[in-house]
DNA sequence: GGTTATTTCTAGACTTTGTCTAAACGTCTG
DNA sequence: CAGACGTTTAGACAAAGTCTAGAAATAACC
């Protein structure tokens, strides 16, 4: 388990920020720390929490804001499963998605286990941006 | 194209309801007749207004509950990749999704051209309940 | 037919996720 | 220091969807 609060940790957040082109600003690191600490899956509400947990405390609409950022630099990756949220994934690697609908959470496919063999014909005028593939559960007990 | 109005449809429609279990009310079948129309991808509020464009008028509430109970039926399905919103599928054969991020638009993708070639094995206790393929695209022009 | 019981429908209040705005704050540069 | 630019903030706002309590159908029973 990764110590949010090592130096060590919080430099390779901010390189990774850079990378990424991102300013690292202390709001930014701060919700990077809790994002990248494990591959999860977190609402805005969730990462709202985690990060307030702790002494910081940062804004609603700089979490909502740094999430979208995120998403948009490829750091996080959206999750569109649940009509009431949307889920930010640490783990950008290519992989899929188990939503079991009784618990609203979320586990990983592993991207090997399921293969999409002919890629069809896009729309005219568009370009692919990303393929998501969810497998919905339900609890059988 | 289906006349809406056409008396041998609205039987047809009343069938189709009973089939699933769905007592047959009024305000369910002025629904169900726009949905059924044609393979489609409305949002509760796209129904809310081809419902109440005609004479008839439905509430908000029961347009929701009644896009759910059809949901729940099988006699729709919806399809879930807009965070701000359901579509409601009146397609319901196997088949996948390209979504147009820029327009919002769903277009479906042909169930042949898309095969998951190997089921992943499910988290402990539970059982699948249906695959969604998005194939997410943005305008290239 | 008349009287209950049950289901369905409705208006409108409410909840929740997420966005917008306008001001304040920071940081960098000349 | 001063100005410019990017970032953060509180709180107002927007939109999708849910909830509630009563009205209206519908069905069931005598």
């Amino acid at each position: 388990m990764v110590d949010i609060n090592d130096s060590q940790y919080r430099a390779s957040i901010i390189e990774r920020l850079k990378e990424a082109g991102v300013t690292p600003t202390q709001q930014r690191i701060d919700i990077a720390r809790i994002l990248f600490k494990q591959p999860q899956h977190l609402s805005a509400e969730d990462v709202m929490d985690l990060v307030n947990t702790e002494a910081a405390s940062v804004s609603k609409a700089t979490v909502y804001n740094t999430l979208g950022l995120f998403a948009k630099c490829g750091l996080v990756r959206e999750v569109i499963v649940d009509p009431t949220k949307v889920f930010y994934d640490s783990n950008i690697t290519e992989h899929h998605h188990f939503f079991n609908m009784d618990t609203g959470t979320l586990t990983d496919i592993h991207s090997a286990a399921v293969s999409i063999d002919c890629m069809p014909n896009l729309p005219e005028g568009t370009v692919a941006d990303g393929i998501d593939v969810i497998i919905r559960v339900r609890q059988s007990d």
